[in-house]
Parts: C-alpha cells; structure tokens; sequence
DNA sequence: AACGCGACCTGCGAGC
DNA sequence: TGCTCGCAGGTCGCGT
C-alpha cells in the first residue's frame, strides 16, 4: 500500500503522538513481523523497554524512531552516554503495513503483529500497533550511523545528522529538503537501464514506488523504457518536478485524515480514486490527449513483473532507447 | 553492473 | 457453493 506519501502521512501522525513517550512493554505476536531483528524477540524487546521515543524520522518508505536508552542503575551511562541516541526502532510498511495509535480496550486487529504500550499521557492513547495482513513489513532495532553527504539522515521534527543503518543504502528522496537533482541526475545518466527501473530503484531515488513511478512518467509524458543514459537534462527535471508534484498533491489529500484518533493508513481512500491519471485506468481515455481532442487509450503492459500503465500517444515507447 | 526470478505472505474478485 | 487463478502500493538475495 505506501509509497513515500503514505508513508509521511504516517511519520506526521506517529510524530505527534510519540514523541518524548517511554516504551513501557512489547508484545510480539507474531514474530514474522521482526524476522529482520537478527538477535530475535527477547532481544527486540529488551532494547525496546523502558526507551523514550525521540522522534519519527523518514527517508523514502523507511521510517524510524530514534530511542534515547535509560541509564543504568548504577549510574553507569552504558551504552548511551552523549546526548544522541544511538539506536533506532525501525518500521517498513511493506505492502500492507499500518501502524495505529489504539486504546487498550479497543479490540486487536486481525492482522495485528505487535503491540508497543507506551508511559501513558492524558488523551494520548496508550498503544502503537503494527498491523500488517501480507507481512511484507516489520519492525527491528537498528543502529544510527552518521549520513554519508552529512545532512540529516531524513525528515523528522528535529533531524539528527545520523541515519538508521538498514536505511543508509537509499537515496534521499524528491520531498527531502537535502534532495540533489545533481545527484539524482548523475545517477540516473550513468545507468544503462530504463527509466522506471531507475526510479523504482530506492538507491538511485527513494520513496517511489509503482503507482508514483507510472503517474510521474505519464506527466513528465516520458516511457518507462527510455534509456537513462541518454536521458537530457530538461526530461530529468520535468520528470523529478512531476514526482514533487503527485506525490505532494497525495500528501494533501491524505493529510486530511491524521487528525483522528489513529494514524491514518486507510490507503485507497480518496485520492486513489479520483487523482490518478495513469496507473490503474487501463482501458480508459488518456484526460491529457482528451483536452486537445485525441481518443487515447491508457494500457497495462507487464514489466519488471508487475503493471505498467502509460498512455501509447503521449508517452510514445522510445524506437531506439532515445525517443 | 544489470537483470530476471523466486521468496516472503494473505486476501479479494473474477470466472468456471 | 466452492475451487483455481491472477492480482495487489515492496524489498531482498541469488544465479547468470
């Protein structure tokens, strides 16, 4: 279900209602969900307990909160001893992800993975929830490594120059205030590849995912097999420009919904359904190609094992990788 | 370096 | 009704 929208939808929502809060117990209930803790429940959990949430970071679809770790009892600083934290609570939503703020009389979800109960505040629900039906996602304890450019290893409320080190691989993504077109540029010009490949690929640019990567090719009017390596200048940045914009306008739409009780991760609600262009309209008229009076059919096209939707005017396959 | 594929999972709707 | 098939927003790791 989320790309990077979804995802910062969440980290809004999340931010708001754990910050400063002490994790008081863990339940793992299906232990799937933290298979990529390497060291196992006991072990998740004992980092976890008794930590305070920092803040909730975001790079691309990784999401973190940085933990600051209690003081020993003997007054040793342990592992912890500077003011920044060295260890993160990490989440990847997957496909089907959610993580929810809950009351504790409300009933576990079906899907429910892990239950996170924090110290309690008034009129601050007591628990952060992990549902997940695919279990594409997880959560894990992470450790924090400083950023490779220096910058701040994404966004958050108060951004640390320090990165979850499961997330340290990716690039930075279009919404980060650091994002380098020049980089991203670069990048992209010395693959020999096609463009949705490369922009599918979360270390070349973060935080798109299929259903972006369609509706930017399709506004930037590009094919997803142009080739990179010859890609100009000005496609690049009316393709990275086109990102911003769908994936912002996909924000204001979810934005509407984190203010209830729960993060929202109601996913296909509203903007799904009415702001998309191209992926998922197979078989409907192309609106673009419809303004200046052409009939064209948006098509799915398998590629890279899943759907591609693009208008065949508009976005014309390039004849030999360049046009 | 790049690619293609399988693995990891559950559930839904379409079609028979 | 019940079965099988194809499909779903993501990542990781393997062999070629």
């Amino acid at each position: 279900m989320p790309e990077l929208p979804e995802v910062e939808v969440v980290r809004r929502g999340l931010a708001r209602w754990v910050r400063g809060r002490t994790i008081t117990g863990v339940d793992v209930l299906d232990s799937r969900s933290i298979r990529r803790h390497a060291l196992g429940t006991e072990d998740f959990i004992g980092n976890l307990v008794d930590a305070t949430v920092l803040d909730v970071v975001r790079r691309g679809k990784f999401l973190w909160m940085p933990l600051a770790m209690p003081d020993s009892p003997d007054g040793d600083p342990g592992t912890n001893p500077g003011d920044l934290p060295k260890v993160a609570l990490m989440a990847h939503l997957g496909m089907s992800g959610q993580l929810l703020m809950q009351d504790p009389d409300v009933a576990d979800e079906k899907h429910l993975k892990v239950r996170i109960r924090l110290s309690t505040v008034p009129d601050m629900p007591e628990q952060l929830r992990f549902v997940d039906q695919r279990i594409f996602g997880g959560l894990f304890v992470t450790s924090l490594v400083p950023t490779v450019d220096g910058g701040p290893g994404g966004l958050g409320e108060t951004p640390l120059p320090e990165i979850a080190e499961e997330a340290s691989h990716i690039a930075r993504d279009p919404l980060d205030p650091y994002f380098s077109f020049d980089a991203f540029y670069k990048k992209v010009k010395s693959r020999k590849t096609g463009l949705k490949r490369a922009l599918l690929d979360q270390s070349v640019v973060s935080g798109i995912g299929n259903i972006y990567a369609d509706e930017a090719l399709w506004r930037a009017r590009l094919h997803y097999a142009r080739a990179t390596d010859t890609l100009r200048r000005a496609d690049a940045e009316r393709l990275v420009e086109a990102a911003k914009d769908v994936m912002n306008a996909a924000l204001d739409a979810g934005g509407t919904s984190f203010d209830s009780l729960y993060v929202n991760v109601n996913g296909d609600s509203g903007y799904f359904a009415r702001s998309l262009n191209a992926y998922g309209r197979a078989g409907e008229l192309c609106g673009r190609c419809e303004e200046i009076g052409l009939r064209s059919i948006i098509k799915r096209e398998q590629f890279m094992n899943r759907s591609s939707y693009t208008c065949p005017v508009c976005q014309p396959r390039p004849r030999n990788g360049r046009w």
